[in-house]
DNA sequence: CGAATCGTTGAGGTCGCTCAATCATAGTGG
DNA sequence: CCACTATGATTGAGCGACCTCAACGATTCG
C-alpha cells in the first residue's frame, strides 16, 4: 500500500519504481508515538527529521511569557524537522497532537537518496519549499486578516492539504484540533475562536465540532477566505 | 574587496579560494535597479534568484483588499527568490526600497556550483535555513507579541542582520524603511506605528528617525523584546 | 463520584484601528 | 523665487475588534 509522502509526492511529480522504493525504504521502520509526546524540542541539538506517516502533529514555539504560536499543523504525508538536517538544532518544537505513526529519517540517508536519485531529491525538496510558502501565507493570515476571514482560511487550507493524501473530500474531513490549539495558531484567544466558529456557522459556512470539519459551503467559505491555492498545488519544476 | 554575501556566508562556514572565487562569480554581473522597481512579481513565471549587493529590498505578498504584508526586509548579503529556483513561479514579490546593485543569479548555474562545491552549497542552504527561520520568528512575533515589543523585536533583528555585514554597530544603523512599510511588516497602521516608536523613544529603549536606527539602551531593549538570536548567528553543521 | 478537559456564554476593558487634520521637507514647474 | 504638489511624520477623537476575567455545561475517565 502507497504511503500519504508517495501519494502526496505522486501528484506533483511522476515517480518511477526505483523513487517508490527508496521512499519505501525511509519509511520502513515505523514508530508508534503517544499523544502529547514532544518529539523534538527548539534548540535542541541534534538533525532528526520525521516522516509523519498517521497522526497529527504541531509545530510551534514557546515565548517567555507562556505564550505559544502553533506554525504549523502536521498532518500525514509531511515531514517534520526537514530544516535540522540543515542547520544544527531545530528552531521550533514539534508535540503529538494524537497518537503518530512517524519513521525517523537518518540524514545522511536521505542526503544519499537525493544523489542517486535526482528526481525524488527534486521531489523531497519542492515539498521543503511547499512548507515554507505555508508559512509565509500564515504570517500573511496572522497579519493582515480578520479573525474571521483568518480562521477561514486556516479551516480551507487543511481541507486542501488533507484532499492531498486522501484524508478529506468535498463535504469536509476529521480534524481533531481543539479550540485552545485553533487559537494559538491563529494568533487569537480560544474565547475568541470560539466566537468566530459560531459566527462560520451562523453564517452558513462551515461547522466545526467534535473533531469534524463539515462544510456548508465550500464556495462561499473559500471566497471569504480569499485562498490561493497556487502555493499548495503547483506542479514542481520539472528536473 | 569581498562581498557582503561572502562576508556574511564566511562567518558561519570557512570559505576556502575556490568556493570564493566561484561566489565571485556568481556576483560577477552586478546590475542597477531604481527604488520603486518591482524585481520578481507573485506568481510570475520564470525562476530568477538574486543576490543582493547594495541596498535595501522588500519582499512582500498583496492582498485582494489593498492590503500588504511585507514578509521580509532584504539587506546587502541576501538572497531574493532563491525559493523560486525550485518551484516554478515565486510566492511572492520583491520590491527595490532603495536603489540596489543586484546580480541575477542563473538556477542553473547555481546547481552547478552546487556540485562541484559542496561546501558552498552547504553554506547556501545554510543561508536558505536562516531565512526560513526568520520568517517563523517572524510569524510568533505578529501572532503573539505587542505592538510594543514586536516594533523593538524588529528593529533588533534587522541590527543583528546588518552587523553580520558589517553595516551596523553598537550605535545603531542606517534605515530606510518609513512608517509604512513597517506597519506593513509588523502587521499594524502607520498611524499606530508612529506612537509606538514615540514610545520607545520616550522609554530610552531606541529612536528610529530620518532613515537611522539609533539604540538608547540596546540591552533594555534586547530584553524588551525577548530576542534570541540564535536562528540568526547558529554555526551551520559541518558538512 | 470527583477530576479533568473542552466548549460555551456574558460583562466589561483596552489595544490598536479609522477618520481627520496639521506640519515639515523636498521637489517641480511657471 | 514662489506657488503647488507629493511624501512622510505627527497628533487627536472616537470606535470596535478582540482580550480578560469569570462562570457554567457537557463529556470522559479513573
Amino acid at each position: 500500500m502507497e504511503s500519504s509522502l508517495a501519494r502526496k509526492l505522486g501528484r506533483f511529480a511522476p515517480l518511477g519504481a526505483a523513487e517508490l522504493a527508496a521512499l519505501a525504504a525511509l519509511e520502513a521502520k515505523p514508530r508508534q508515538v503517544p499523544a502529547g509526546t514532544e518529539l523534538v524540542h527548539e534548540r535542541q541539538i541534534g538533525h532528526r527529521a520525521f516522516i509523519l506517516q498517521q497522526g497529527w502533529a504541531l509545530a510551534y514555539k514557546l515565548l517567555p511569557d507562556g505564550g505559544r504560536q502553533v506554525i504549523d499543523f502536521r498532518v500525514p504525508g509531511d515531514f517534520m524537522g526537514l530544516r535540522s538536517v540543515l542547520l544544527r538544532t531545530s528552531d521550533h518544537s514539534f508535540a503529538a497532537l494524537t497518537d503518530l505513526v512517524v519513521s525517523e529519517v537518518p540524514a545522511d540517508r536521505m542526503i544519499a537518496s537525493f544523489n542517486e536519485l535526482p528526481r525524488l531529491g527534486t521531489a523531497i525538496l519542492w515539498a521543503a519549499s511547499r512548507d515554507e510558502a505555508m508559512v509565509v501565507e500564515h504570517l500573511v493570515n496572522i497579519g493582515r486578516r480578520s479573525a474571521l476571514v483568518r480562521t477561514a482560511h486556516l479551516l480551507v487550507e487543511l481541507g486542501l492539504r488533507l484532499q492531498l493524501v486522501d484524508m478529506a473530500d468535498t463535504e469536509g474531513y476529521d480534524c481533531p484540533i481543539n479550540q485552545y490549539q485553533l487559537a494559538d495558531a491563529l494568533g487569537l484567544t480560544a474565547i475568541h475562536v470560539n466566537r468566530v466558529l459560531r459566527q462560520l456557522r451562523e453564517l452558513g459556512l462551515v461547522t466545526f465540532r467534535d473533531g469534524r470539519v463539515t462544510y456548508q459551503d465550500l464556495p462561499r467559505l473559500r471566497r471569504l477566505a480569499g485562498h490561493h491555492s497556487g502555493y499548495l498545488d503547483q506542479a514542481i519544476r520539472a528536473p
